[in-house]
DNA sequence: CTGAAAGCGCTTACAG
DNA sequence: CTGAAAGCGCTTACAG
């Protein structure tokens, strides 16, 4: 911990009292302008930093939240990461940020830590782990804390907390749509997260798309797996087997091992078979050809986040909020011209 | 802020003074096992968190550090940032990050507010401008509080702080010289960091194995640019000029924009352009062909970041330390099978 | 083994 | 316009 001055020092230096310091420094209007110059000028030559534990302390407010996310790898959280900085430091808030790494165990210790920290509100995303658990018994020990808690993108609808999600679902049934409507007949899902909300939305979006498809019906094959380490056999077999024209990749490592796994067994894309993935990160911009994604305008996710948990703050009974971001379909060059328009 | 049980509370209920709580809490050897025991039970079930500015305030000491980073986008600061808080909580250690966007004012605004939160220590990796700039006033002022600094990867030799970077001048020979080797006459260096220190030491390393070339030294071409928004035509112009038949960039997005703009030029990888990049990253790996690159280990970088902090609190006077992890050369397809031994 | 008291750095109702 | 005093939740030397 640095060594500071405080108050008192400059108290002393100045000959009067603490609370006319810090009195002069929150600019009441009680103070003489004489005295706030005064007072001003030895706060910045004494290069005064408040410090805020104490002041929160008394205040009980710090103007910090907390944010839970399962990691700052994959580009998603990343970004909403940046949004969520970006929205709080215009309104001088600071933000604690922890990494559950998918684990509820490691979710759980974030989150005391963050309660012990005096974050004014937390913003979370659930772990992988918790969310196939379905167990959120932890959950209701932290709401004994009277904290306002956001959740976003992967949520559980039996909490009564705000949440700010995309619309998975219906992005999902688009590119699905999509990949159709430009002839492709059989269509594949691949999602390495089918435990989580995200992931299911997501699958119940393509098995709608196909089952609503106008004259027939089409098959489905939802490839679910729990790590990459066998995906490139695991694909390559459902792969020959039901001679796929095309795929939806519920993240952005899958669609781009994907089309890596298709161009090395010799296929076309988008000519024989066509890719359409989630998240619109670094990979999927830069792979060739360029791949078509469900955008999710991740630092939006962010951004509306912190204001959500704003709002909660200053108005701790408004009605729970849930908020859907639009996602979008940005059609590159993995995917073929449209045959019939939507 | 949440509603929070405190020391007092507790101390009603059990009747017994603040003071004993608080010993028992913390395992004191003067308290009895029986009331140890009491307490810890009331603890459990009235959810007790003790208040981490309140001990702060008193033990000055907050078990918390600090994280001034560019960006959270980077393939390398997210793995940093992970090894960090890996290590960190290992020992209990809360890690605040921020990010300064590469601008020297917000990275001035997030080391002042991490300050006020009586961090116990701080890692900085510089903006962008403050390394372009090379004016370091403001850190000097930062060092008037006396708090434990340690900067990694972006430093800044003149202070001083403790380190930890890569080897990037080596790293950075070794990649040129794997190119000649190889048989590449014509290496060109491609860099939007140039004014960074890691920049400057790849460029220098890069130089340096073109001139001790044995023989006869090779010609240099250095590409170096502020935004990718030219990337391609100012690329695609010196690419035809002068023939170019290797490229070493400097990150990995140039790595990848370049392979891209090779191949959509009509050029074959490895066979007539070598290309190897900074940074394993995800885009390295799923490139067509795979990428050969300078790995950084960069969760060893932040892991060893919070140790040398870690030592530095321990220890405020020993000598400033300067440690180097050594990068690794990993080959893969983007680089021809070598020529010469080394 | 336990308690009363002081103090960490601030804020703010109360008094003048 | 300014000050003395209490208190936020904890820790710890001092006393018993």
């Amino acid at each position: 911990m640095a060594t500071m001055t405080t108050i008192k020092d400059m108290a002393e230096v100045l000959q009067v009292s603490t609370s006319t310091i810090s009195r002069a420094l929150s600019d009441s209007p009680e103070i003489s302008s004489k005295t706030k110059e005064r007072v001003r000028e030895m706060a910045k030559t004494l290069g005064y930093v408040p410090n805020h534990y104490a002041r929160s302390l008394k205040s009980k407010t710090t103007k910090t939240i907390g944010v839970v996310v399962p990691n700052v790898i994959d580009d998603f959280f990343a970004k909403v990461l940046h949004g969520i900085e970006k929205e709080a430091s215009k309104y001088g808030f600071t933000v604690l940020i922890t990494f559950s790494n998918d684990s509820k165990k490691s979710e759980y210790k974030n989150l005391l830590t963050l309660i012990n920290h005096s974050v004014d509100g937390i913003l979370i995303s659930f772990s992988k782990e918790i969310q196939k658990l379905g167990d959120y018994g932890n959950m209701l020990k932290i709401m004994g804390y009277g904290i306002p808690i956001v959740m976003f993108d992967r949520i559980h609808k039996g909490l009564p907390f705000d949440s700010v999600t995309i619309d998975d679902f219906a992005g999902s049934y688009r590119a699905t749509k999509h990949l159709y409507n430009s002839g492709c007949q059989r269509i594949a899902f691949l999602s390495p997260i089918s435990n989580t909300s995200v992931g299911r939305s997501r699958k119940e979006g393509y098995l709608s798309a196909l089952k609503r498809k106008e004259n027939n019906s089409l098959p489905s094959f939802c490839i679910e797996f729990g790590s990459y380490k066998k995906f490139k056999e695991l694909f390559s077999n459902v792969l020959k087997a039901h001679r796929l024209d095309g795929i939806l990749a519920a993240d952005e490592l899958s669609a781009i091992y994907s089309l890596n796994t298709l161009q090395q067994m010799g296929y076309e894309v988008p000519r024989e078979v066509s890719v359409i993935g989630f998240t619109n990160g670094p990979m999927a911009q830069s792979a060739n050809p360029t791949l078509s994604v469900v955008s999710q305008h991740a630092e939006r996710v962010g951004a509306k986040s912190f204001q959500v948990l704003k709002n909660r703050l200053t108005n701790s009974r408004a009605k729970t909020k849930n908020i859907v971001i639009a996602s979008e379909l940005l059609l590159r060059n993995s995917t073929r011209a449209m045959y019939l328009e939507e």
